[in-house]
DNA sequence: TATATAGTGGATATTATAGGTCTATAATAA
DNA sequence: TTATTATAGACCTATAATATCCACTATATA
């Protein structure tokens, strides 16, 4: 059960859009942060210090500081934040020996070709993963932010 | 680093992959499946199993016995081979109190609305999931078997 | 300048899961 | 019956997610 997003990614977009929703006062504490969400300041703060080492958020120490994005909430899109977390290895890695199958298979029908010897499972995963990728650049914080604007403007008019 | 789909599907994928291949003789035992794959026999006869209990491949215990598509190379889609062997759970579960966030967003826009109380971060997820499956659901094991053939006729073709 | 405040980074603990091995059992063909 | 082959389950190990705590650094302001 390994396809899953991890809970430090939920983190990281629930805290970029309590960022985004309240850029009011400059500054957001870790303490109203970990609050909003209910997960420990200790560990929500290593999770704000990678977006920060990723230039999605400006943190600053002292008192009064806290944290904000470092650009507008457009810019910011779900892929970017899931790479920052998750890391950016790819959906699917082929072994070694089952690629050389691939070759094999490639042989037995003409030969020749396939010098790439790539796997062809690999190439409809990623495939795949550009698919997902392309969905994910194109949703941002700002774009989950509308939609909240939306829905209330529809319940309004409804009344 | 979560996201990556595991050893076990990438086996799972070519060992079908090799039993649509050569169907011509009905039975492919563990040994030549194993040694094809470069995996262990008791490894992979775990992953086999689960296909059979899905009713992807049918088994035959005893002397010539062994493993077979249960139905045609067309049929079996690269998203059911996943789901059976990564499990069917969703790409992304919103933690409970986050989610209660998203209602304090709602609520302050205009009220009202959102009585599903629906994190809107998961409702993106969920998009992006939907996204992923339909590509999944469209690429089957034949589809692979006629891009190796494809290749093959690419090749002889230029000669 | 002193000090309380606030983020950073490292060490550590816990738990779950992927990945893998091995053995006893059941089914089947010769 | 015997050799062969799949099945089910117990078991092991390494790694990663999740999380906490503490010492350290940076800064605003009294």
């Amino acid at each position: 059960m390994n396809i899953q997003f991890s809970k430090s990614t939920d983190y990281a977009l629930h805290a970029l859009l309590h960022l985004a929703h309240s850029k009011l006062h400059q500054n957001i504490g870790i303490k109203e942060l970990s609050a909003a969400l209910g997960v420990s300041e200790s560990y929500l703060s290593k999770i704000m210090s990678k977006l920060r080492q990723d230039g999605i958020v400006r943190a600053v120490p002292g008192v009064n500081g806290g944290y904000e994005l470092a650009r507008p909430a457009e810019q910011i899109t779900f892929l970017e934040v899931i790479q920052v977390i998750e890391g950016r290895q790819q959906l699917f890695e082929c072994s070694n020996l089952s690629s050389q199958q691939h070759r094999l298979l490639a042989e037995d029908g003409a030969g020749e070709s396939q010098r790439k010897s790539e796997c062809l499972v690999k190439r409809v995963m990623d495939g795949a993963e550009q698919h997902l990728y392309q969905y994910l650049r194109e949703h941002t914080i700002q774009s989950v932010l509308d939609e909240v604007f939306k829905q209330s403007n529809h319940a309004v008019n409804k009344k």
